[in-house]
RNA sequence: GGGCCCGUAGCACAACGGUCAGUGCAGACCGCUCAUAACGGUUUGGUUGCAGGUUCGAAUCCUGCCGGGCCUACCA
């Protein structure tokens, strides 16, 4: 038994997510938590919300309401979507937490004592109207280099050259709309990364086993250009965590924030501390110091792409440059996107669907199974209705589903809601026994190495297993000759829902807990297969379970397809 | 502009230097009838984006081109 800490990207506040965020880095990281919940291991798995910045703030002024009331409402509605969807957290926590601002805190006195945070006095674009400093996208203006009339500040989205604001023709606040801006001096402390591009550089190297995608993505902000810059960690705001030393204030930093992207990552530790503080664990330290205990930790992350950096490069300066013995992370696995229907989904024009629609439409696990198994791993991948109705018909329905309904219902119309009695195993058992030992450590390999998409497969093959082993057994015609045969062939079928419900677990919690329940059994890993598929004993009473997965019909493909094309809030 | 990734059968994806390029779905045919008209078997589809090159041998390595996507440090 070994113990692990996982950790989801932390999802931002400002709304409800669609399902490529939920693809990227939640539902992953909660197979891989289940999984090794149920191969015996301590699992500690985490995720949060990330509370502060910019556009936190302004979402909340849409709504009419201050931003801490806000992100209380918004932490809970995400909360309660993370449960609908089976997100087995031991902590949700929240960024803006008093943990959390402790914490980051604590690690920018100790990062400053190290020598690692410098003051940089800079312009940056104010606006009167907003009462506040603008972020370079929250300003728009005419391209000097097109003439586009909605060129952000960063960057022109039409002929894609990269702009200061102060280049920007008859710049405007894209939050009032006010051209009342002016440049001003402030005053902001950076993250020296670039005094740790060696060392970090060295780690990166040393992780052959992890994603391409991740490493690739590391090496390219380590390398590129003049290489590892230094990155401001404050901002003008006033919500997020107050720049102090520890609790001690900062000279010269009255009135400014953290900028979310130094405290959002501290949260994963701060998580760990709310967890306590709930009472729901009671020793945060031997997960996270390696001094107390966390050494033994094996710490995976997950998250998508465009948060490897944050999380192979901030985040390690964090841990790495406080001096202290926190636990630095071990493994972490990166998605790339999933695309709806030939496009992006996107949520300013509400496109694709969002994880709230997505509930109220079909139950998680069809969710759940259909973005696993197509998890965006080597490249981009697609969501199509005709592909989704196609798969979760097939393989939930179909494979999995009708195999537990024509076992069940056969059972019952012969023998009763009963485990059968009789028969002993032949040689088609004994292979299927061998077949599905090959396969479950097969299953169980691509799960350890979170490869997902092929773990899925695998587990699908499991399922096939059993319609073929009914094919050729043909209880319904043995029963004929031989009641007693046909007995322990049926017999076998229970055991086999009963060895599916514990290995589609991870995949699917709300399914394997329903053929679990309908068999009176738990969801015991097996780790000897063949033994396992006597555990239901004869005489061991069970009750055939509703249909497990209704298809999704033609109709409500086309009705859904067409409700969310897009151009909808 | 720079960087990274991708382009493989109708669709979604595997193979990452070496047996006829595989799997699922869809299609075709056969079988079964216990089951959510479900299941099983067989089978039709690919000069692996294009053009060169390296190699005994390339989807896999190199060069160029075409097409798509992502990142580019003040959105997170």
């Amino acid at each position: 038994m070994a113990r692990h800490l996982i950790t989801s990207a932390i999802p931002y506040i400002n709304g409800i997510k669609h399902l490529g965020n939920l693809v990227g880095s939640q539902l992953p990281a909660d197979l891989y938590a289940r999984y090794l919940r149920d191969r015996g291991h301590e699992v500690l798995f985490l995720c949060a919300t990330d509370e502060h910045g910019t556009p936190a703030e302004i979402a909340a002024q849409k709504a009419g309401k201050p931003v801490a009331e806000y992100c209380e409402e918004m932490h809970a509605v995400q909360a309660e979507i993370a449960e609908g969807f089976g997100l087995s957290f031991d902590h949700f926590g929240r960024s803006s937490s008093d943990r959390n601002k402790a914490l980051t805190q604590h690690f920018a006195a100790r990062l400053d004592a190290a020598g690692l945070i410098r003051e940089v006095s800079e312009r940056q674009m104010y606006s009167n109207a907003d009462g506040r400093f603008l972020p370079d996208r929250y300003i728009e203006g005419t391209c000097p280099n097109c003439g586009f009339e909605s060129a952000r500040g960063d960057q022109c989205d039409n002929c894609t050259k990269q702009l200061d604001p102060v280049d920007l023709i008859d710049p405007r606040s894209t939050i009032s709309g006010s051209t009342d801006l002016e440049m001003r001096e402030t005053k902001h402390l950076y993250l020296r990364q670039s005094a740790m591009k060696d060392e970090l550089s060295d780690w990166i190297d040393r992780q052959a086993d992890w994603p391409v995608l991740t490493t690739s993505i590391a090496r390219k902000w380590l390398h590129d250009g003049d290489g590892l810059q230094d990155r401001g960690i404050t901002r003008d705001l006033d919500w997020g965590v107050p720049v102090q030393k520890g609790d001690q204030p900062w000279p010269g930093m009255e009135g400014k924030v953290f900028y979310v992207w130094f405290d959002a990552p501290i949260e994963y530790i701060a998580s760990a501390q709310e967890w306590v503080d709930a009472g729901k664990g009671d020793d945060w330290e031997r997960w996270w110091r390696t001094d107390r205990g966390a050494d033994d930790v094996r710490y995976t992350q997950f998250m998508g792409k465009d948060n490897v950096p944050f999380h192979t490069l901030g985040f390690p300066v964090t841990i790495l440059g406080s001096g202290e013995p926190w636990k630095l992370v071990d493994y972490i696995k990166s998605f790339n996107y999933l695309n709806y229907d030939g496009g992006q989904f996107s949520t300013s024009r509400g496109r694709g669907v969002f994880q709230d629609q997505a509930l109220e439409i079909l139950p998680a696990d069809y969710w759940r199974w259909w973005l696993l198994s197509r998890a965006p791993e080597s490249g981009d991948s697609e969501f199509t209705w005709e592909g989704f109705q196609d798969g979760v018909n097939k393989d939930l329905a179909d494979v999995l589903g009708n195999f537990v309904s024509r076992v069940t219902k056969f059972c019952r119309s012969k023998f009763g809601e009963t485990v059968p009695e009789g028969g002993e195993w032949g040689a088609r058992e004994h292979a299927l026994a061998e077949d599905l030992t090959r396969r479950v450590a097969a299953y169980a390999r691509h799960m350890d190495a979170i490869e997902v998409r092929k773990a899925a497969a695998e587990l699908r093959g499991i399922w096939v297993a059993g319609n073929e082993y009914l094919q050729a057994a043909a209880p319904w015609a043995t029963f004929k000759t031989d009641p007693e045969i046909a007995a322990m062939q049926v017999r076998l079928g229970l055991n086999l829902i009963r060895l599916y419900a514990a290995l589609s677990e991870p995949f699917i919690p709300f399914a394997a807990r329903a053929m679990a329940g309908a068999m009176r059994t738990d969801l015991g890993w097996p780790d000897d297969v063949t033994g396992a598929l006597g555990a239901l004993p004869p005489g061991h009473a069970f009750t055939v379970p509703e249909v497990l997965f209704a298809k999704i019909t033609d109709e409500q493909r086309a009705d859904w397809a067409a409700r969310f094309a897009g151009t909808r809030a």
